[in-house]
DNA sequence: CGTACACTTGATCTCATTCAAGTGACGTGG
DNA sequence: CCACGTCACTTGAATGAGATCAAGTGTACG
């Protein structure tokens, strides 16, 4: 979620050439980085905050949201390990943010050198991540304006399976019917209801926690999810 | 929409160094830019056709879309003159295009070089659209997750009058209803009656021909539109 | 002037929401 | 180890916002 680079940060982000290989320095230590360790369900920023950095995930969930003002939520995304949030390209950041489960972070101070030449991988994940968030969100339009509740769930089980990469066809949801209602713009009873409705079709089985799901029929889903 | 930069194409786009200050290339004429006249509801491209090149408005309004098998369709956003579309990140373009109106278009041929340090400032332009429609797409998932159909037609409706620069107040539609109910999430009938009752309630006007609008309470609006 | 097409309006239907219990997993303390 | 309480999830019934089906109306264009 959340896009990158100051708008004062574009033209530095250009101004340096950079050899053609780099170490993966986003997973290195180095002086613009610090460590910070969340409990689950607790906020990392707010809607507004002033973007000082932005984050990647050495483990746990995060989601990204929105919020009106008479508290209805629209939650813009889920990132898992690896992923990086809370990218802005203006001052201020445009979501909130907060753990799903028990979160370990990678912060990246936001200065401005932070994602000059410097770094040139740096810059060239930050860049990626923009990219990947860009295409998930457009993804997302589709299913919000035009799926029906089953095709929501169908298509959110799937992206999650193919990024979750647990065993083969098992997907385990960190999130609750909550969150996952607040994402795909249905109610609680509406996820309830359709997962129960994919279970019984046998496109999908969940254990009696209900927090994980395999899916039995991945083509039927995918015909579903479209 | 659509993103920017093939995979190949990020390490050149941080391989060189740029002078601060640059012609704003991207309305001149090179040898990488060409012209093209499109008809209104013509294509400009598929959704699944090669990437070979992105655009920049001259004159006219393009409509980006997906679609579901049965035909079902989400407009991902309008662009306007001095807009940029087509940006991909990887080697296909995600989203179809075509013409609302009658376009004129500037048509960058998306070179290995092209968005090199070679031209700094169409590369900023380029990441700078990029940023633009990922903070439109994510605003669009909290319309189409939360809103309702009223509170989508005010959003709309305000956005569209900040981007046209109209006489203040005063909004020109250049879509069709169909367009609005597709980018909206809605049917035409109701974003039909959603403009009725909008109207009846005194916040807007419109002229017999339906095709413009009046914002009489921009305030009320922007309450609904929260 | 007449035809076509876009938009509006009306009646009915449906899928998801809302309101209201119910069920079961998990954690805590006795 | 089991009783209890909590919280997340599920299920049921009633409601409602928007979709669908079906005419109308009016604007533009030849």
């Amino acid at each position: 979620m959340q896009t990158a680079l100051a708008t004062a940060g574009l033209a530095p982000l250009f101004g340096r050439s950079v050899p053609a290989v780099l170490p993966a320095s986003l997973t290195s230590e180095s002086r613009t980085v610090t460590r910070r360790t969340v409990a689950a369900n607790d906020e990392i920023y707010a809607e507004g905050d002033r973007a000082m950095s932005f984050y990647k995930i050495a483990a746990g969930v995060v989601r990204t949201y929105k919020l009106l003002s008479d508290g209805r939520r629209q939650i813009g995304a889920f990132y898992l390990p690896g992923d990086i949030f809370g990218l802005e390209s203006g001052e201020d950041h445009r979501f909130g943010a907060d753990a799903v489960t028990e979160t370990r972070l990678l912060v990246h101070r936001r200065e401005p050198r932070a994602l000059t030449g410097d770094d040139g991988a740096l810059a060239r994940e930050v860049v990626a991540a923009m990219m990947r968030d860009l295409e998930r969100a457009q993804e997302h339009m589709m299913l919000l304006g035009r799926k029906s509740a089953r095709e929501r769930i169908a298509s959110f089980l799937l992206a999650l399976s193919e990024r979750m990469a647990d065993s083969v066809g098992t997907v385990c949801l960190p999130m609750s019917r909550n969150d996952m209602a607040d994402h795909l713009g249905l109610t609680i009873e509406s996820v309830s209801r359709a997962v129960t409705q994919l279970e019984r079709e046998g496109l999908i089985e969940l254990p009696p926690n209900r927090r994980t799901v395999i899916l039995r029929n991945a083509a039927a889903l995918r015909h579903l999810a479209d």
